[in-house]
RNA sequence: CGGGGUGUAGCGCAGCCUGGUAGCGCACAUGGUUUGGGACCAUGCUGUCGGAGGUUCAAAUCCUCUCACCCCGACCA
């Protein structure tokens, strides 16, 4: 492709909307431009990124015996009413009405839809198991979109979905589909790094995470990684083990009450009393589902609002506003406490446990009680691990290692649904033993669009964007120094022409623009090799190859040009692979 | 949804406070000189000043409403 005939809209500037380095890159070189909050164009060379990433996602499906198909965008609101995620996954699901007022949903995600297309018809275990995925385009009303294509509410995603008949079969299909997602990330030039995750709305039993590890402000997820063995957990899913220094147990003091004059966080009360943060109880107020707890967790802690949702097996959770902690405390928000407090459920960390004459809110403006202690000052309805992991923590699947942390780009998932949307839909088969089953499910996703951009964030210079050779747009960029040089021109033809027969991508940049123009656009949009064109080394019948992402360039007389490039190419290629695996 | 901010030429911005001819840079067009890392000269084109209403002789500018977009927050009592 001529430069001249495509269209590849490049900026000097940095784009003001753009706040992380893949998303700004993506806007100045001409890859993406908005439409909306959320929602993009995806221009040619975009375009041929996201069709080498399904090519390569295609292939590995197949490889996988999954079968593709291409099921309606468009949902009646029925079929998520159904499986109620009509109102748990809640205000993400985008949701429309046609001209009759008929609620429909555009889909963000196809259980209800594919469960629904196999009912009745999958009758016979004979049948099973049955891999099927497609390639679309996913609608979620995001809360906030932001970072360009990381979190659009209109996006590209590769949606799978199996049937077995019991739990050893979704075992089998289920590994299948996570190898098969180490290939396609290995292909795209990704590592990437398996971690478990909350089921969330999806429900299920088991989910785990494919991360793109960053260590920019692109990466949005927190992962907690054993030094020893290889656990790896999001944020949400890490679990916190008993606490390895018990506390020393000292005596139970007598509980007293003191003043604390406008003292409401954590480090005013600390600061003030001359405790430790860890010798604080926090007492967070939470409505869940309508009703209202109390949660407890020590002050050097970080609650987690998916495992304190997920061990009172509610769906809506959120914290109690002002006149709500107010009504209940009999006190401003800051001043709460689990001493006396009517008609709550109390909820407490694991780690409260642990602890003797600590700190809480007095229930009463101003005041917070000293040298608390639990049973005897009050009770527990439940202990649950409900904080956050931190740093250095012990690992809770060898206890020997200690959790690091890391950012990550989810550009994968997997889920180990069971019968949820089988059960819902009421999807049976008839097994050997001639008995009605519901279908044991999972479901699988990789982001397309983000995994485009996830390679951005991970490959790039001051320059701009340096593709994966597999991902990338083109393999080659000619570029003639000076394309009104009737010899520079017939040369760069010349070996463009002979590219094209050989079915090699190439972009050949004829515009008539200064040299400097053209390296800087070249850099920016990240072709994997560039092949020079000059008046000096055209005059001893060579021309230049350079290696995007490398000072190195190698010179090449213009009749080798082919063979030396492809051995370039495979150069690259194979340190890429290495690069991958360490 | 809460807080903050921004909407003026294709892009980036100034002008607004203190009302009175709508500007700058880049880009774009034409001609010329140039051509190995974002050239230069000359000429030219480009606007419902986000929208609606109001105040005024007069509104990009002041007031009201509204829409869009961006950032922070929506766990740390």
């Amino acid at each position: 492709m001529k430069w001249s005939e495509t269209y590849i809209p490049t900026l000097r500037e940095e784009p003001t909307e753009a706040e992380i380095i893949s998303h700004k890159l993506l806007v100045r070189a001409g890859y993406i431009r908005k439409l909306a909050a959320g929602v993009y164009n995806y221009l040619p060379l975009m375009q041929k990124v996201l069709l080498k990433i399904t090519q390569i996602v295609r292939e590995e499906m197949d490889r996988a015996g999954a079968q593709e198909i291409l099921m309606p965008v468009l949902h009646p609101a029925e079929l998520w009413l159904a499986t109620k995620r009509w109102e748990t996954v809640g205000k993400e699901l985008m949701k429309m009405k046609d001209r009759h007022l008929r609620d429909l949903v555009l889909g963000g995600t196809h259980e209800e839809v594919v469960t629904h297309l196999i009912r009745g018809e999958l009758r016979s275990y004979r049948q099973l198991p049955l891999n099927l995925y497609q390639i679309q385009t996913k609608f979620r009303d995001e809360i906030r979109p932001r970072f360009g294509l990381m979190r659009s509410r209109e996006f590209i995603m590769k949606d799978a979905y199996t049937f077995d008949a019991d739990e050893n079969g979704l075992k089998t299909s289920y590994q299948k589909m996570v190898d098969a997602y180490f290939r396609i990330f290995e292909r795209c030039g990704l590592e990437t790094k398996k971690v478990e995750s909350d089921t969330g709305a999806m429900g299920g039993k088991a989910a785990h995470e494919f991360m793109v590890m960053v260590e920019t402000d692109g990466g949005e997820n927190v992962i907690f990684a054993c030094d020893n063995c290889d656990y790896a957990a999001n944020i949400e899913k890490a679990i916190s083990i008993e606490p390895s220094e018990r506390e020393s147990k000292e005596a139970e003091k007598p509980l007293q009450k003191v003043s604390t004059p406008n003292m409401k966080t954590v480090e005013e009360v600390t600061g003030f009393l001359n405790v430790p943060a860890r010798k604080l109880v926090k007492t967070l107020l939470y409505k869940a589902d309508g009703e209202v707890i109390a949660a407890l967790i020590r002050g050097d802690r970080q609650i987690n609002e998916t495992k304190l949702k997920n061990s009172l097996k509610v769906i809506e959770l959120e914290m109690a506003d002002a006149v709500t902690v107010q009504r209940i405390t009999e006190a401003q928000v800051g001043y709460a406490g689990p001493v006396g407090l009517k008609g709550v459920k109390l909820i407490g960390d694991k780690e409260v446990l642990n602890l003797t004459n600590f700190v809480t809110g007095a229930n009463e403006d101003g005041f917070h009680l000293t040298d608390v202690n639990i049973d005897r000052d009050f009770k527990l309805d439940a202990v649950a691990d409900i904080r956050s992991a931190t740093l250095d923590e012990l690992c809770p699947k060898c206890e020997k290692g200690r959790l690091k942390t890391a950012k990550g780009i989810e550009v994968g998932n997997t889920f180990m649904l069971g019968t949820k949307y089988s059960e819902a839909l009421n999807a049976t088969f008839v097994d050997e033993h001639g008995q009605e089953k519901f279908f044991i499910m999972g479901s699988y996703g990789v982001g397309i669009t983000r995994t485009a951009q996830a390679a951005v964030e991970k490959f790039h210079d001051e320059g701009g964007i340096i593709w994966p050779v597999p991902i990338a747009p083109y393999l080659a960029e000619i570029v003639p120094v000076n394309f009104q040089d009737e010899k520079q021109r017939e040369t760069a033809l010349e070996i463009y022409h002979k590219m094209q027969d050989k079915n090699l991508e190439v972009l050949l940049d004829d515009r008539n623009e200064r040299a400097g123009v053209k390296f800087n656009d070249a850099d920016l949009i990240g072709i994997p090799l560039r092949i020079t064109i000059g008046e000096k080394s055209l005059k001893e019948g060579k021309v230049e190859v350079k290696v995007r992402g490398s000072q190195a360039t190698v010179s090449l007389r213009k009749d080798e040009v082919l063979e030396g490039f492809l051995k370039i190419l495979s150069e690259i290629e194979s340190t890429g692979k290495e690069s991958t695996k360490t």
